[in-house]
DNA sequence: CGCATTTGACCAGCGC
DNA sequence: GCGCTGGTCAAATGCG
């Protein structure tokens, strides 16, 4: 059986043009199979053209895999050390959850990140952490899921805009009312979901009194449908995903062509797992805006690692193409 | 004209 | 009981 070194790339391309982060920049990957014997069987049929192209995409799949086992390695080892460190620190400092009761003085968001049953880490750091339920039992009203996510906005004119308060998520919602909240100057926007009659989620919006360039979403229950059709995570114009942990609540996962998609605002981010495309390593020369495109790579990347639905879902892909790739060999 | 948004009023929970 | 606060309702308003 032939060995080959072929030189590949994952292509996690967010933005037409974005060219890739060192992460993610292709290396050299081990290819098992005979793929000369492939060619060779596609020149008798007087088509070496199309089993060069058949060929080289078989090795970028193969690549893509391989690439995509180790990213979620690392990805599983991360989410691991994090659980465990989380769990230590309970440990040890049992008091520092339950001994936390609301007061007055107490901000609404500090009540909420009690309550949080899922994590979200902010500008690279983690901002608050809680996913033991024992320590996050609250009166009895409150059942419901609880998530939450920010997103940042660069555009900072826009922080007293109503309109500025739209996170959208790819469901659709309803917005019910608007709040002055006691601790916070910016209005806190209620919406409901009206994807679908008798959605009982609610979402919350408000930017953060620390930085109002960022917005607060909270998520409250669990959807009674289907996600859209089509998986995206939107954010308003002007806005980038700053950290985010996706639960049920927010409608993310590879759909049935592989694809998670981003939009933002005018502009869409994909990342294809699967699409093939030329990338120039050559001639790596991003220009001045491409420094923040692969900034919002790293983050939406690092975002959507800590994340084990998303995993699940990249191992579900990855399964899928390995046993489509295992067929084509024994083509 | 229909739908979504706005916004003031109302209600419930909590602390004092 | 009273006041404060967050959450929700619903009429008014705006927009396509």
């Amino acid at each position: 059986m032939d060995t080959k070194w072929v030189n590949t790339s994952l292509d996690l391309n967010l933005n037409p043009g974005l060219h890739l982060t060192d992460d993610f920049a292709p290396k050299r990957v081990q290819v098992h199979g005979d793929l000369e014997n492939i060619e060779g069987k596609l020149f008798v049929k007087g088509e070496a053209a199309a089993a060069g192209a058949l060929a080289e995409e078989l090795n970028r799949i193969s690549s893509e895999n391989k690439k995509l086992s180790e990213m979620l390695t690392v990805m599983c080892e991360s989410y691991n050390a994090l659980q465990s460190h989380l769990k230590k620190l309970i440990s040890n400092n049992p008091e520092m959850i339950n001994s936390r009761k609301r007061k007055s003085s107490e901000t609404h968001e500090d009540y909420n990140n009690n309550i949080n049953n899922n994590v979200i880490a902010f500008n690279g750091n983690t901002e608050c952490s809680s996913s033991d339920e024992e320590s996050c039992k609250r009166p009895k009203e409150i059942k419901a899921k609880i998530s939450r996510v920010c997103v940042r906005t660069t555009d900072s004119s826009n922080t007293k805009s109503n309109s500025a308060l739209l996170v959208k998520d790819g469901y659709q919602w309803r917005k019910y009312g608007q709040k002055v909240t006691r601790d916070n100057p910016s209005p806190r926007a209620y919406f409901k979901c009206s994807f679908a009659p008798g959605c009982p989620v609610k979402k919350k919006v408000q930017r953060s009194a620390e930085d109002p360039s960022l917005l607060v979403a909270t998520y409250e229950g669990e959807h009674n449908h289907i996600l859209p059709s089509r998986t995206e995570i939107s954010i308003s114009p002007n806005t980038a995903i700053q950290g985010a942990s996706f639960t049920s609540s927010l409608p993310i996962s590879a759909t049935s062509n592989n694809i998670i998609r981003s939009s933002s605002g005018s502009s869409t981010v994909t990342v294809d797992l699967i699409q093939p495309r030329q990338i120039d390593n050559g001639t790596d020369q991003a220009p001045p805006d491409k420094f923040m495109q692969r900034f919002l790579v790293r983050q939406m990347a690092s975002s959507l690692t800590r994340d084990p639905n998303f995993t699940a879902a990249i191992a579900s892909a990855i399964s899928e193409r390995i046993s489509d790739h295992s067929r084509m060999e024994k083509w």
